[in-house]
DNA sequence: TCAATTTGACCGAC
DNA sequence: GTCGGTCAAATTGA
C-alpha cells in the first residue's frame, strides 16, 4: 500500500480539482449544495496533509503502523472496506462514504454531532456488538426540504 | 404546538 | 440466525 501512497495523492488531487469545477458550476443560492462541495474539499485536504505524512514517514526512517496517521479521514467507495477497528461496513450502491476519526475531549464533554456546517437529526441509535459504547445516526436536518442525502454515524471509541 | 430525540420493530445483507 | 441500518410511534422540551 505504501508504494501507492504518491499515486493516491494524484487521484486525490485530481479529484479535488472535479470538485472545485462543480463548485465553480453551482447555483450560488444553493446553501446546501456549496456546504456539501466545501465539506468534501476540507476532507480531501485532510486526506492530502495524512498522505503527504505518510509519504514522509516512508522516506525518512523505519515503517511504523499506518494506523497512527488516521487521525482525520479514510475512504471508502462501497467495495469491500473495512472500518478502523476492522469491522466490515456495507455501503449502499453510488453512495460514496468515509469515516472520520475526531478526539472529544472529557473536560468538555462529548456533546453529540459536531458542528461541520450541517444541522444534524439524529434518527436512531444501535448497541454494536464488541463495541462498548453505542453507535448514533444523524441525517442532515435539510434531508426534506432541500434534499439534502448527508448522513452520518457517530461512535465513541472504546478507548476514549 | 412543533421540532427533536428516544427506542423498539422491521428489513436486508451476510 | 445474527447484526447493522432505518423507520416510525411515543416521548420530551422549548
Amino acid at each position: 500500500m505504501d508504494q501507492k501512497v504518491p499515486d493516491l495523492i494524484k487521484e486525490i488531487i485530481q479529484a479535488r480539482k472535479l470538485v472545485m469545477e462543480l463548485q465553480t458550476q453551482l447555483n450560488p443560492s444553493s446553501v446546501s449544495g456549496n456546504v456539501l462541495v466545501t465539506n468534501i474539499l476540507s476532507i480531501f485536504e485532510t486526506s492530502l496533509s495524512m498522505l503527504n505524512q505518510i509519504k514522509l514517514d516512508n522516506e525518512s526512517t523505519t515503517p511504523k503502523s499506518s494506523m497512527g496517521h488516521f487521525g482525520g479521514s479514510l475512504f471508502s467507495n462501497g467495495g469491500s472496506d473495512l472500518f478502523q477497528d476492522g469491522s466490515r461496513k456495507r455501503c449502499r450502491k453510488g453512495i460514496v462514504t468515509w469515516t472520520q476519526q475526531v478526539r472529544a475531549c472529557e473536560q468538555g464533554g462529548f456533546q453529540g454531532p459536531l458542528d461541520d456546517g450541517y444541522g444534524w437529526r439524529k434518527y436512531g441509535q444501535k448497541n454494536i456488538f464488541g463495541a462498548a459504547y453505542p453507535r448514533a445516526y444523524y441525517k442532515c436536518s435539510y434531508h426534506s426540504s432541500q434534499n439534502c442525502l448527508a448522513m452520518k454515524q457517530v461512535q465513541r471509541s472504546d478507548l476514549n
